[in-house]
DNA sequence: ACCTAATTTGAGTATACACTCAACTTTGAG
DNA sequence: CTCAAAGTTGAGTGTATACTCAAATTAGGT
């Protein structure tokens, strides 16, 4: 049961093979050669640490939709500027996960069927926070117009990051704070 | 040269069996063999009509950018609601077509590189556009401000249509015109 | 009816993929 | 140092993929 050291380095190199794969060409880019060539590693080392590609690729994928929106420190005290700031920081600063959130998250079709539902359950939940923040800042507005107002805020922040995923040199900061001023 | 009235129909049976697979499945759904089985028809019809599976796949592709904004009847005429009705109308009137623009749009890693650059040469088009009709509507807004308008509400609009992909019981007309109205 | 070009067929090729396993090497606790 | 468990290797398996081609069939103008 007790790992060895060179056990978990080798499991780090496959992790960080697949996130950077997954960031440079998507889904597709990550097979199972290119991964354990890119980690140095050979097909049987990879099947000891894995049980299957996709169990490498899931915890890319999980690690990358916790970070674009993780827990709230406390409960219930972020502004809606909080929450934008995250998700601009999130692409920002670590624009590798960033594309493949996008990318991922863009084709849950290949992922499997489980993928999207697990998006969609994260997107859900994220729009509720922001909608309790819109809610914190303003009592007049009700909880259904919160919900409709969070909706578009994320719908734009999620369509200009696809933008970005397109174009690199496009200005998803900026653009991104434009929408959440408007909005 | 003259081409057979069967080759047609077979050519069109075949267009159609590859929307269809590509609106359900995405990329990745339209093998040749899928494509082959639900057009039926056998492999070497298929390459008797086509040089490519990637030559079905791309004339389905633009089949669908052309689709979601058609070129201009008149010039410069459009209204900023003409342009967000036409958006709307697409994925009411076509829901099929559209999901293939959402797909593929999304995954242009496995399409290809050129349809990345394609992708992007129509989407900056389509912002000029609805710049261009913002700019009409209100003349005090300098184009500069129009151009970052106009991003921002496609953004929002294109992250709608891409949660509604995930979700289709998602009202994506409603919210669609929620967001032309506040931006 | 004839004849050529268009079309269809389906077995076959080559390649890429995820995954396996028996033999071997390395690790590190006692 | 010993040794059992952990880790590594790479040739090999089975399956799916896109694509080919020689032979057979069909369409449709003359």
């Amino acid at each position: 049961m007790a790992r060895y050291q060179v056990g978990l380095e080798t499991e780090a190199k496959i992790i960080d093979a697949t996130r950077s794969l997954l960031a440079e060409g998507g889904i597709d880019a990550a097979t199972l050669k290119s991964i354990c060539d890119r980690a140095e590693v050979r097909s049987g080392s990879f099947y000891n640490l894995f049980d299957s590609k996709e169990e490498a690729i899931i915890r890319v994928v999980r690690e990358s939709i916790r970070a674009v929106d993780p827990d709230p420190k406390g409960e219930g005290t972020d502004t809606v500027d909080d929450l934008v700031d995250a998700y601009i920081r999130f692409f920002v600063e670590d624009p590798q996960l960033a594309r493949v959130y996008v990318i991922t998250g863009v084709s849950t079709e290949t992922t499997g069927n489980g993928a999207r539902r697990r998006f969609l359950r994260h997107h859900e939940r994220r729009v509720q926070r922001f909608a309790d923040a819109m809610s914190r800042a303003d009592g007049s507005v009700t909880p259904e117009q919160s919900a409709v107002n969070a909706e578009i805020l994320l719908g734009a922040l999620d369509g200009l990051a696809f933008r970005w995923s397109l174009d690199p040199t496009f200005d998803l900061e900026r653009y991104a704070r434009l929408a959440a001023a408007r909005l």
